[in-house]
DNA sequence: TGCTACAATCTAACCGGTTAGACAAACCAA
DNA sequence: TTGGTTTGTCTAACCGGTTAGATTGTAGCA
């Protein structure tokens, strides 16, 4: 392996001024000098090795990318890869390498973040995925560590985030179907454990109550704990009340959709379905979904942007909201009695 | 930041001492030495820096996944996650950490994954998604730097590769077309310049001779070079033929199935499906798809371990090829004259 | 001419681990 | 008792970069 001692011997200087020359600087060279010692570098393919680097620097110019929970399901839900593509982007922009951290054995998981977080490995962690308990990433908190939580945002304030506006979202897709004449709008949500539960029934619930309309229990279907897909058992139950909805929100369209299907429910002729996370496939389906769009790729890229301020030791504005978009498509029409 | 020599300053022994109670070995320590070590270790939380010992021992126990050719279109394609998802898993589990990289500024393909080999930052290379040129792998391999390429071979038998049996599986589905009665069966493939376009239009070919059928060209579409998805009027050629496909073979089971319909011809009334790479929606649609399943955590995990053995300076047998299985679902009955 | 200021460069320590070689003490066999 | 082996430990060099402080040479100015 070629080393700095090698081009320094080589082009007749020391090793110092050959780091100037690799770093312009922090020292000036002379312009022969630094010719001369280019040339070496050149002629001996030399390549700096960065693990040195950063043992003498302190720094690894690396960032954890840490999907926690990583059960088959929701690691393969397409939903987190346009956020590791902005990503990756962002990273790759500033210079940075990324981690890939993943837990595959459930058992550590308490101690494993805490655990990378004292590693040395990163100068800072991006957690993308909902599943790392918020007392654990106080606890990283504590440490002074520097990191991220995307896609939602935590109980404790001062731990930076950058998530959709799940509420503001969920307001604009039950507003939609107030306007086109819904009135039993049914809600299949996630568990209240996290923020984007919470904010989701918050905007269902505002809108409901602009159309001056109560928030039935009965419509409302939320799992105690964190769910996998909705159940068929779910669906029955919603729709052999004695005034079913007219319409479900959920934020699992393409498993509702078929789980309707199923039941022998036709969307929307039968009842209509807004979905509130836009999947790949919602578009091309024979009836294309009307659904929520969040802006992944950009989040992904804020979310690093706003960890490298951290990490430079500024106090960057959070939590960052980033507003969803309705993209009305053929699975909500207006209503036959709207 | 505590180190190895705080350590041994408060135990009372010497560096080396700590050191060989960090590795158990190579040397023997006292058993007392080691309690009054380790116990200091505790009182002042140390944790090693895996920096210094990479620098140390030469090697970064991290390994490369390069996505190339990230596009917003490939890159969003689940197809990749589940091989991510078996990379880390295998990764984690032999103790190597997992680099990220991208390549967003296209410009740079070309020296990008050269000069990633020649940076002493990872042991080893994966590449993952298929527009790293031959060229440019056949460069690193001449740099003796161990690269695995996943999802595809390439033409150079000199580099390890782990993929899916492309023509196995593409001939079972042709056949599971043919003993079903289908006689014309049209072939959307992808271009011939990746090994999976010409696996694919093999198995297809082999099928079709087992039965005494010719190749025809007109039921066969292959863009030139790589394609994005089928087009609308590609579609339009194959089905306004004097005698049109009565089925269709196509790696893009959605797109097409939504070309077809938007052209107003029915799955699988008017024509059947069969996709060569299951999406992961294709169960969940009206028309649930037959389509390929290819077992993508596995050949993540394979190609991990295939890689620490050429790490390891052994030379496995390559390449692997992986069976697919053909999920017969809703999109291809028994034909009605068949 | 003498003094200061600055540019250019070198020496050597440092980052935090690993480990070969030296050494002392204990043990064992002859 | 002696010589050889084993065990446990220490010293110091090493991995390949960075950089503070010392050193030298030269230009600028009174």
């Amino acid at each position: 392996m070629t080393t700095i001692r090698d081009i320094a011997q080589q082009a007749g200087v020391s090793v110092a001024t050959v780091s100037y020359v690799l770093n312009n600087g922090p020292r000036p060279v002379n312009v022969e000098t630094r010719q001369r010692v280019l040339q070496v570098m050149q002629d001996l393919n030399y390549r700096p090795n960065p693990i040195a680097r950063r043992l003498s620097l302190q720094c690894t110019d690396c960032l954890g990318l840490a999907l926690a929970g990583l059960t088959e399901s929701n690691f393969s839900n397409p939903f987190y890869l346009e956020f590791i593509r902005g990503i990756s982007y962002a990273a790759e922009a500033n210079g940075f390498n990324l981690l890939l951290l993943t837990n595959h054995k459930k058992e550590e998981s308490e101690s494993y973040f805490i655990n990378l977080a004292r590693s040395h490995q990163m100068d800072g962690l991006l957690l993308l995925g909902s599943s790392i308990p918020d007392n654990v990433m106080s606890a990283i908190q504590a440490t002074g560590f520097a990191q991220v939580l995307i896609a939602r945002h935590s109980s404790n304030p001062q731990i930076y985030s950058v998530s959709q506006d799940y509420r503001q979202g969920t307001y604009e897709a039950t507003q939609h179907l107030l306007k086109r004449g819904y009135r039993r709008i049914g809600f299949l949500g996630q568990s209240l454990q996290f923020s984007y539960g919470q904010e989701r029934l918050a905007g269902y619930q505002q809108a409901l109550a602009e159309f001056q309309l109560p928030m039935e229990e009965r419509l409302i279907s939320i799992p105690a704990t964190s769910r996998d897909d909705p159940s068929l058992i779910e669906i029955k139950t919603l729709m052999s009340l004695s005034d079913p909805p007219d319409a479900i929100l959920t934020d699992r369209e393409l498993v509702v959709l078929s789980l309707l299907r199923e039941l022998g429910y036709r969307v929307p002729i039968d009842i209509s379905l807004v979905g509130l996370d836009e999947s790949e496939t919602a578009g091309f389906l024979e009836v294309p979904i009307t659904t929520l769009r969040s802006p992944k790729f950009e989040m992904g890229k804020h979310a690093v942007e706003l960890l490298l301020q951290v990490i430079a030791g500024q106090t960057p504005t959070s939590p960052v909201y980033f507003p969803m978009q309705l993209i009305v498509r053929d699975s909500s029409p207006f209503h036959i009695n709207g």
